[in-house]
DNA sequence: GCCGTTTTCGGCCCGACTGTTTTCAGTCG
């Protein structure tokens, strides 16, 4: 079983529990064990029979007993009964900003609100502001908050519509009749959220037999064929599938159509039409003749263009590019020297430095930056000036035992209100690189917000600027910030801007990243992981950094340790 | 609920901000 279902499940009851008015601190029991367990390495069911799941911290008595239930029974009754007990509304109600367990319970308990539509109504006829200790404000907030639910809750994470697709597609191609099955869309496009599913898949049975065959594949409740050629699968999961049937002669088309955005797709129909081809959603056709095209490389090929990259078709400009042969040759993850922005147990991560180094290592990296949280990060356990001092004396410790990757002293300083870095010049510079982030007023206007980091930039010590925008994708919108301007200073002083690989942020978007290129800034791709089984989450960044048209020369942790070191303390000495 | 014992019960992170209030509860990171 997915580690990810059952971290979900302890996480739920955690949340539960918080809403019934549990102690807290059972309540974070659950949240910590729902992280332990997706921190675990190896798979559940043997760590389960060997006993070694048993020892991972966070993880008692409690957790094994719904561990094993899910793995022999695919559910979990602590997590049924709690449910049974509380409306699933208020649930939903906990991702509202500002909405928290104590304001849902007051709610709940004196309005009789059981879920977003009943919020709503009682935000809009001002019973929700009459609440002791609510006011317009909140009643403003929570129906700001009600409507950002609904945009956001048809799309998912990339990460999640990812594995999903991945297991859709294994199904898709266990039907009879099904040659293969591809992924398209947007997942193969690589946007951060996504809404439908798209496959394409390739017939080496009858189409209409294998229509019918669909309906059966597991988890779906509707199916609907659109047209001869295409079917819509909906699971009981919410997802829904677009599913084109293809074959030998339109594949290439096919997979095109539908792994293109709109925007694209109505580009490269042009595109088309001014060389003599019709490309409409039955295949590629000139002189009324419809022209076979086994694949994607030969259909780009025919229509005289260079092979566009999925993660570049989102209707820009990569198809004048590509007509003139120009377009960019990608990053590709292994061309990475340096893995940067990690968390220790020193602040608020799970593994040692060692650990890191040693997953480091034997990923191939040749440096790794730790950056733990800076001591006004105290909700973090951000490290007291004493705290640095132990943990350099532990890196140069672990540099000396381990070979074949150093480690390097590194550091995420929180942006203070003011602007300025935390701690003082001479222990920045104690750090061979810094990493600067923004992690509290979100609440400010855009022209504080861009002042704020814009002093930041000024200061010499800073290398790196990360997840420079705050967004946490379906949760929070970006902070009010003038992008440009913050991307112009960051090109004129030489600041690297992150690319923050944490599924929920993949911040800088893609399309500023384009920007920031024209711009001339240098790309920092960071992990942001506080446990090393999320070291790969690099390739989450990789994928945005590839949408963003990023080469490998335009990547600060491809260089080498030493052009690195370089590049992040080349202000210092001036 | 988990942990760590000085083993079987006490301790577990907290400061800043927001929106409500005239002193602070609730939320957030």
């Amino acid at each position: 079983m997915d580690k990810k279902i059952v971290a979900t499940t302890l996480e739920r009851i955690a949340a539960f529990l918080e809403l019934k008015g549990e102690s807290g601190f059972r309540v974070r029991a659950f949240q910590n064990s729902a992280q332990a367990i997706q921190g675990f390495s190896g798979t559940l069911e043997e760590g389960l029979a060997s006993g070694k799941l048993a020892t991972v911290p966070g993880v008692g008595k409690a957790t094994l007993e719904i561990v094993s239930e899910l793995l022999s029974t695919g559910s979990s009754t602590v997590l049924a009964e709690l449910e049974k007990e509380t409306p699933r509304g208020l649930l939903e109600m906990m991702k509202i900003s500002g909405l928290g367990v104590a304001k849902i319970r007051m709610i709940h308990e004196n309005l009789g609100v059981e879920n977003l539509d009943d919020l709503e109504r009682a935000a809009n006829d001002g019973s929700l502001a009459k609440l002791p200790r609510f006011g317009a404000k909140t009643a403003a907030n929570v129906l700001k908050g009600i409507s950002y639910l609904r945009r956001s809750s048809d799309f998912r994470l990339f990460h999640h519509a990812r594995a999903e697709a991945n297991a859709l597609g294994k199904a898709l191609e266990a039907v009879p009749g099904v040659a293969s099955a591809l992924i398209a869309g947007a997942v193969r496009r690589r946007c951060e959220i996504i809404g439908d599913l798209e496959f394409v898949i390739k017939l080496n049975g009858q189409r209409d037999t294998v229509i019918a065959a669909l309906g059966s594949v597991e988890g779906i409740i509707e199916f609907q064929p659109k047209s001869s050629r295409t079917v819509i699968l909906k699971f009981s999961s919410g997802t829904a599938a677009n599913v084109t049937l293809s074959n030998d002669e339109t594949f290439g088309p096919d997979l095109a159509q539908a792994t293109g955005s709109a925007n694209h797709n109505t580009m490269l129909e042009e595109f088309a039409r001014d060389k003599g081809f019709l490309w409409t959603e039955d295949g590629l056709v000139r002189d009324g003749e419809a022209v076979h095209c086994a694949t994607e490389t030969a259909f780009f090929e025919i229509l005289g263009l260079q092979f566009i990259p999925p993660e570049l078709r989102e209707g820009t400009t990569e198809v004048e590019v590509a007509e003139r042969g120009e377009l960019p040759k990608l990053l590709e993850q292994d061309s990475l020297k340096g893995f940067l922005h990690c968390h220790t147990n020193y602040s608020d991560g799970s593994s040692t430095v060692e650990e890191w180094a040693e997953t480091c290592r034997d990923l191939g990296y040749d440096y790794l930056g730790i950056t733990d949280h800076s001591q006004a990060a105290t909700y973090a356990g951000g490290l007291s000036e004493e705290d640095v001092a132990v943990q350099h004396a532990e890196i140069d410790n672990v540099n000396s035992r381990i070979s074949g990757v150093r480690v390097l002293k590194g550091v995420e300083v929180d942006i203070l209100a003011d602007g300025s870095p935390d701690y003082g010049p001479e222990i920045r510079s104690a750090f061979d690189f810094v990493i600067a982030s923004v992690h509290n007023r979100y609440g400010m206007s855009s022209d504080e917000m861009t002042g704020r980091i814009l002093r930041t930039l000024d200061d010499p010590s800073v290398s790196i600027l990360g997840h420079p925008t705050g967004r946490l994708l379906l949760a929070r919108d970006p902070y009010p910030m003038d992008v440009a301007a913050v991307l112009q200073k960051a090109a004129e002083v030489g600041v690297a801007v992150e690319i923050n690989s944490d599924p929920q942020r993949l911040d800088l978007d893609w399309k500023n990243v384009k920007l920031a290129l024209d711009l001339g800034v240098t790309i920092s791709i960071g992990a942001d992981a506080h446990n090393t089984s999320a070291a790969n989450n690099v390739e989450l960044g990789v994928g945005i950094a590839r949408k963003g048209w990023v080469e490998t020369g335009n990547v600060l942790n491809s260089f080498s340790t030493e052009e690195f070191l370089e590049h992040a303390q080349r202000r210092r000495k001036s």
